[in-house]
DNA sequence: TCTGATATGGCAATCTATTGATGGAAAACC
DNA sequence: GGTTTTCCATCAATAGATTGCCATATCAGA
């Protein structure tokens, strides 16, 4: 390295690379804890009902205003959550077994199949309302409602990008 | 409602409080989101070596500099990754299984079993290297560095938070 | 009508993750 | 020495998640 200049120079873009190499493995390794984590507390917090986290997932999808009473196909189900099929399936048959939820096969496209809460379902849902209340404060207790809506955008763009390089199946 | 400002003072919180569950709804929803597609792109990144991110995981726990001679203990393991003793056992299993991976018992309290790299587990994950770069570029490419330490920040802080909320075992 | 694409279900295999219970070995304490 | 605690392993059960493959019903277009 004769040049001091030219090494700065070449320096400076690996730096930076070690640098974001560094922060991303931290980046990763929080969002495997904290996944991990939120599956055991939330679990938890609604398991005097006998739910999990992903039946508190789809009956959450299911019990919003548009999917209350035509509920929702399977293929929705898979883009809300994005999930595999066969692993949706097999949380949906769990539900059904609960009586929670129902499968239809309504009008138009005969090959689709809706998804819908039961009556039991929805009286269940609403009963974890409080529960799941509780969980959200306690978790997010230390976050000003700002810094909530800056990890939830920054959260959104990592799924886009995660799903962009998922996507060719 | 006789009197329109005692109204609003009482709305100005309620509003707030469904601000923050819808935010920490949608915030959950991305967690939940995000960490599938991290298991499922980075497992298919490292396919070709046979690993999982789990595994890559405890990988790069014990590959790095601290750890790389002594090894770790299981319940510095289970500190660093969060994750409940007898999951990672199984995943331990499957790394000596393969020959990445050796259990010892070394020195001072005879109750310790320290998880150390093999030579051949240290060849492999040097070769995982340049997957693991490429996977993290592509992940984070549409982040600034200063975005990523942004959300590493915040995902710190949740994870620190939901621990919290799981302390009691 | 034939053909292909789509939506779902079923089955199998593998891995991850939790909880709960049991047990052994070693350390620490009284 | 005896009791308690800690660290680790193991077995079992349940749930979640992926991949891969096959089957069926339906729709849409040539």
């Amino acid at each position: 390295m004769e040049n001091p200049v030219a090494a700065l120079l070449a320096q400076a873009p690996r730096d930076d690379d070690a640098a974001r190499f560094d922060v991303a493995n931290r980046l990763f390794l929080r969002l495997y804890q904290s996944s991990n984590l939120l599956h055991k507390t939330g679990t938890r917090a609604v398991s005097a009902f006998g739910a999990t986290t992903q039946q508190w997932a789809v009956m959450g999808a299911l019990a919003r205003p548009g999917s209350r009473d035509t509920g929702l196909t399977v293929k929705e189900l898979i883009a809300f959550l994005m999930v595999s099929r066969q692993n949706l399936t097999a949380v949906i048959d769990r539900l059904v077994a609960a009586g929670l939820v129902e499968r239809l096969r309504a009008g138009g496209d005969g090959r689709l199949r809706h998804v819908r809460l039961t009556e039991e379902g929805a009286r269940q849902w609403g009963a974890m309302g409080p529960a799941i209340r509780a969980y959200y404060q306690a978790a997010l207790a230390e976050f000003s409602t700002e810094e909530c809506v800056q990890l939830f955008r920054l959260l959104d763009r990592l799924r886009d990008s995660l799903n962009r390089i998922a996507e060719p199946e």
